[in-house]
DNA sequence: GTTTCTAAACTGACCAGTCAGTCTATTAAC
DNA sequence: GTTAATAGACTGACTGGTCAGTTTAGAAAC
């Protein structure tokens, strides 16, 4: 049907990746566009062709960056096979895969929670990709619960915490408050939420 | 000596309300001098006369606000009367009274987290800031590891991850994911933390 | 000869920071 | 006790630059 080959996925990645770049390490409102445009080679009239505004341009990248992450999730929480505390222990094994995938956007993550603060779109963005995270750590710590192998006092707010502790994580790498190897904190996250959990034994690794 | 009355502390407190008012309700870059200025309802000039740019009083702003916070550290750390089971129960209680404060500035809070990456004065503000925290909580996870109380692999970064821990709770805050009171989360963090570290008993409370 | 796409010059709103000048309490001189 | 001098506190119009978004002219593909 179209008169010229359809280039239009692969210009939309280019933007995407030169948009990464600059917002990461510049921030939102830090970053211009002509910065996007040199960075990604392409001209403006090009950038505007493919997003209708810079927010617009962000909540996709952000969007997409996002979607890459947590396919996983579902997998775990409905293996029938598997205790509550392998699902845990699964659910920290996928967290420190996603980090690995997210210290390369960790400054784009952290523009968004705080655009958050006085932002709709961004704010609704989050609160909508957070929502199956949550549910699944509350499915799963109710099983444990159920099956005896967790002792918590409130399971939507133990849930809550665990995922917390999680965001925290990310916020220190995003910050670099923390300076060593990020597996080294999620091992000693790993220890206090199986044990703070009332998970007993087998943590001499 | 000056001919006319010592007004300048009286002033930077009216432009720190204020900027404290923009800022939190709007963040850095979204917030004009002029915000400020109406917010305050001082003039331009004025603003310029206690403060040479909008960078210096964001960072005045949030230096002061820190300093309102984290007085009462040293002291628990150092009683010699209590033990390091203790100390911690003391020191997630004095997190939650500072959660209390920081309520009202959880947008500068995520602010200036977000300016780190890209702000060499905010970022080592908030690392000097931290590194008390943090040598706190080592020295009281040291102690009871010492004692027995405590069952940790690695001190430095189980303290990381507590520090961590609070900083996620903060943020959650700060982002509006969590909508309830927030004391049941700094109850289930209590919960998780203790137990986490090994301490036995008492969680029936 | 039409559609898709690109380039680059352009527009205009916006905003941090400046500055020439004003106001007012206090002191000093007489 | 009135006048002049002083300096700190303050005002708000203005400037110069920046940048999101638009326009326009045309190339490339079919």
């Amino acid at each position: 049907m179209s008169p010229k080959p359809d280039v239009s996925e692969e210009r939309k990645a280019q933007i995407f990746e030169a948009a990464l770049a600059c917002f990461n390490r510049t921030g939102f409102y830090q970053t211009t566009m002509d910065d996007i445009v040199t960075e990604s080679g392409l001209s403006k009239g090009a950038l505007y062709w493919y997003f209708d505004s810079k927010k617009g341009l962000f909540i996709s990248l952000f969007q997409s960056l996002m979607d890459q992450l947590g396919q996983a999730w579902e997998g775990i929480a409905n293996d029938e096979e598997s205790s509550a505390t392998d699902k845990l222990r699964a659910s920290l094994a996928l967290f420190r895969a996603e980090l690995g995938e997210m210290v390369h956007f960790l400054g784009i993550m952290m523009e968004a929670w705080a655009l958050t603060r006085h932002d709709e779109d961004v704010e609704s963005l989050i609160s909508d990709l957070y929502e199956p995270y949550l549910a699944l750590m509350s499915q799963i710590i109710e099983e444990g619960v159920a099956s005896g192998e967790f002792r918590v006092k409130s399971v939507q707010t133990m849930a809550f915490v665990i995922m917390t502790l999680f965001d925290g994580i990310t916020l220190a790498l995003g910050t670099g408050l923390w300076q060593h190897d990020w597996n080294e904190i999620v091992d000693a996250a790993e220890e206090l939420v199986l044990r703070g959990l009332g998970v007993e034994g087998k943590d001499a690794d």
